[in-house]
DNA sequence: GTAACTGCAAAAGGTTTGCCAGACT
DNA sequence: AGTCTGGCAAACCTTTTGCAGTTAC
C-alpha cells in the first residue's frame, strides 16, 4: 500500500484506515480506536488522533462537522458529499445528492464573490430512521 | 422584550442576545464572554454557555458546526442558511443561496427515503477574502 | 543510519456541572 | 413559597503534546 510522499506504511496506519473504511457510520475518534484495539491491543489514542489528523491532512480521508456534537467524526471518504445529521442521535449518514444540485452548487450562488470556494457541503438536519420512528410527535 | 415561556429576560440574557446580534461574524462563546463582560464585568463563562445553549434549544439563536474547529461558534440568526467556512483562518460567513438552490433543496435529493428532514445547510469550504490575498498559491 | 513513528503519561482547551445565594413571579 | 438564574469552582471529556524508545525505508 502505498499512502503517500513521507506517509510510512506502519501497522497502525494500516489497520487504522482499514478499520475506517469497513464502517459508513462516520465514526467517532474513540471509536475507531475501539475497533483498531481488536487487532492492536496496545495502540494508544494519541496515535489514532495523530494519524486521523495526518490522513486528513493529506486528504485521504475528512473531518465531518458537527455543530450539535462536540466529538470529531471521521469519513473515509475524502470527497465531498453530503450528509444527513440525525438531530437526536447524531448520527450521520452519506446522501447522494440530485445532478442538479451538484450542477448549481459549481456556480449559481449569489454574494460569494470574494470567497474562493474549494468544495461545497449538504448539510441535511433531521431524524434518521431509527429515531424517525420512536420520536415522539406533535401533531399527525 | 418577551423571550419565551420560562424563560425569564434577564440582564445577562438581555445584553448577551444584544451582543450576539451586533456581530456577523459568528462569535465563539469565550469571543462573546468577552464582548459580554465589557458591560457586565462579573459575569460568568458558564452563564454565557448556560445561555448559549438555552437560546439555541428555544430556537432563538443557532449553532454553527465548523469540522475543523474544536470550538462552537453561534449565529444570532436561528433561521437555517449557507455560511462558508474558511479553511485558513477558520472565519464564517453568511451566504445568499440562490433561489434555485433553495427550491432544489426541498425535494429532489434522492437517497433521503427514511431521512425525515427537518432544514437543509450548505457549508462552502474555501479561502475568505482577506486569507486569499495572502494565501501562496501553486500556479498562477 | 536516520527521520518518521509509537506508547505512555501529562497537559491543554473547551464545555458542563454542583452548589448555594440572589432575583423574579 | 417556590422557581428560575447567576457566579464560582471543580469536574469532565476530547484532543494535543513532550519524551524516550522503536520501526520503516
Amino acid at each position: 500500500m502505498k499512502l503517500e510522499n513521507s506517509l510510512r506504511v506502519t501497522r497502525q496506519r494500516r489497520i487504522l484506515l482499514e478499520q475506517l473504511k469497513l464502517s459508513d457510520a462516520h465514526p467517532t475518534a474513540s471509536e475507531i480506536f475501539d475497533a483498531v484495539r481488536k487487532e492492536l491491543p496496545r495502540i494508544s489514542l494519541a496515535t489514532v488522533y495523530r494519524n486521523l489528523e495526518l490522513l486528513a491532512e493529506k486528504g485521504l480521508i475528512q473531518l465531518v462537522g458537527t455543530a450539535e456534537s462536540r466529538q470529531k467524526r471521521f469519513d473515509w471518504n475524502p470527497r465531498p458529499h453530503c450528509h444527513a445529521h440525525c438531530v437526536r442521535c447524531g448520527g450521520v449518514a452519506d446522501i447522494e445528492p440530485s445532478p442538479e444540485i451538484n450542477a448549481l452548487l459549481r456556480g449559481s450562488v449569489d454574494s460569494l464573490r470574494d470567497f474562493e470556494v474549494l468544495a461545497a457541503r449538504i448539510d441535511f438536519l433531521g431524524y434518521c430512521p431509527q429515531c424517525r420512528a420512536t420520536v415522539p410527535r406533535c401533531s399527525e
